[in-house]
DNA sequence: AATATAAAGCGAAACGTTTCGCTTTATGTT
DNA sequence: AACATAAAGCGAAACGTTTCGCTTTATATT
């Protein structure tokens, strides 16, 4: 149906190592060049991918492994991950982990069955052993937003353990010592925050209540509860860090529910800077994470990867973070 | 490296065109199948999908083309299509149109480029012109949630009017009267949800007001905003109807910043039954699309024309949509 | 036992590119 | 004018499958 490498060659007369050529860069007569053109033109031609895929052995596609697709942090990164790698000429395959290794698992046997160049993943933990199929099958891997426990892959991310030391720094400097937590543990990322709370306020000599520390899902149910826990002590904490934007938006929720006001009865801390930020009453305090410099560089560093064709060693880009100010955290005492 | 078929063949002495058979599953000798078996777990044999496609001209992929992938609705509906594609031995495609008409046709013709098997499109518009160029490739195209203009394609979606008309008349039930919308008029569900609360107020003959009807882009500061204005009305509805996620999640928000509340105050209907339903109190009355099921439909669907080969008079499947019941509608008068 | 029929196997061509090693043509140097 | 060198073009093989049309083998029927 469609025209291929052979109607060009019909059409000018030219030989198919010539068409193939001009096709990838190489340089060709003026004359022949305006022939191919022109055929290519009247044919409508276009190079048919499976079968260049056939003799490069390179599919320009990327597998994209999220943990979850239902996320919406993922969802905006996703959607950096995607432009940056379009423009390269690059699609991206995306597979959904659902947050189970096993899935994961699935999913990389099934990108490597689609001959993908490269992956992209956001895996479920950091125990990434679902990814040494594509190590051995030598295609390039960049972990991104979660490292892996032994950094044995390439990884773009951010010091969450400092970025979060930095916001409670923020509110300690405020004044507070009463602080507060809710955060999720399940995933390595919420860990790494709780730990950052835990280094600031212990530097600056507060003690760790235990009953300050609402941990447990990443979701917004939890934040809510979490939240509300908080919010039931008899002495309550005169701050709260929210380790992310789910377990913020729920803990907004459970505050509102309350009539207790923010900043003048609490003050807040969130994470990641997402469009429900601007909308909250009052804005939040937030550490914000360069979402677009995160997809770009795991696009970058991965197509790097793929040009080079050789294994080199891991390396690891940690990206900075700010706080972003907004009206939700008080100065005190 | 990897082993081929032609190893096989060496390995078992058998002809190419037998192992291919067994590798379509067509009937073998016991005894062949065997050694056939034998060999491909010896050498690791995986069928290499891109020789294969550019024989079959299949791809195996289909290409999924989302107005937006920021949008959490989208990712849920996203998870589903892959789960049902993947079942299928399908990888999906993705690409952000990030609501532009521009970047949608570009993304067509990727997509087409990549040769895919199908799309499933969540389009910017009902203006599907971009999708034309798949047509005449034969590509077989399945719209979701948003059908198109000249009904030229295959499509699964709601009744939007028909589902916000029920809502609106669940309201009227309880005796409210003067009930207020926010919607989102940027795009085509929210339009037709509105012409369903417009039908459902004319019949039950209650006037239009249109300072009740605050209309705006899809967006969780439009809810904000136009909640915002209806609760400042001097006579301000008794309930109001939230077309869509984000609006709802604004809308909540602004109505928490005041000192009114649900149901006492005023009466909340919402759309679409995602995560933060269960977390807001009190818990909303909303619309709920069968999500799972459309997502679902529109993979079987798609996978049904691509089988077919042969291209078929464009069908429609609406599915239902039901209430789900909260504690955020009171009776009233 | 002869024959008809079904099942299984086979060789070769095809899918649409890229690439290797070689030849031809053009350009520049002495 | 002869030669060296660079540039452009070419034919053929290769990539790893599937599939077509045919042959061989096994099974069933009389």
């Amino acid at each position: 149906m469609a025209a291929t490498i052979r109607d060009i060659k019909e059409q000018t007369g030219l030989s198919l190592a010539t068409i193939s050529k001009y096709l990838n860069g190489g340089n060709v007569l003026p004359e022949n060049r305006m022939k191919i053109e022109a055929a290519i033109k009247e044919l409508h031609y276009e190079v048919n991918e499976i079968a260049r895929g056939l003799v490069t052995n390179r599919t320009r596609t990327v597998g994209v492994l999220a943990y979850s697709v239902e996320s919406i942090f993922n969802g905006t990164l996703l959607r950096h991950i995607g432009n940056s790698l379009r423009k390269a000429g690059y699609g991206l395959m995306i597979c959904d982990s659902c947050d189970d290794p096993k899935i994961e698992a699935e999913n990389v046997n099934f990108l490597l069955g689609k001959k993908v160049d490269g992956i992209i993943a956001l895996p479920v933990s950091t125990e990434t052993d679902s990814l040494k199929s594509a190590k051995k099958a030598k295609v390039p891997v960049v972990l991104l937003d979660r490292p892996s426990r032994d950094a044995e892959f390439d990884c773009v991310r951010i010091d969450n353990c400092r970025a979060a030391y930095q916001a409670v720094k923020f509110l300690l400097d405020n004044g507070h010592k009463r602080i507060g937590i809710v955060c999720s543990r399940t995933e390595y990322t919420g860990r790494e925050r709780c730990k950052g709370y835990r280094k600031a306020m212990e530097e600056a000599g507060c003690v760790l209540r235990k009953e300050y520390c609402a941990s447990g899902t990443h979701s917004i149910e939890f934040g809510f509860e979490g939240m509300s826990r908080l919010l039931s002590l008899k002495e309550r904490p005169t701050a709260v860090f929210m380790t992310n934007y789910e377990v913020a938006l729920g803990a907004v929720m459970a505050l509102n529910k309350t009539n207790l006001h923010c900043p003048e009865d609490i003050s807040l801390m969130g994470f990641d800077d997402l469009i429900m930020s601007h909308v909250i009453h009052p804005r939040l305090h937030m550490v914000v994470q360069p979402m677009k410099e995160m997809g770009e560089k795991a696009a970058e560093l991965l197509l790097e990867r793929i040009g080079s064709g050789q294994q080199e060693m891991a390396m690891e880009i940690v990206l900075g973070t700010r706080i972003s100010e907004g009206d939700s955290v008080a100065e005190i005492g």
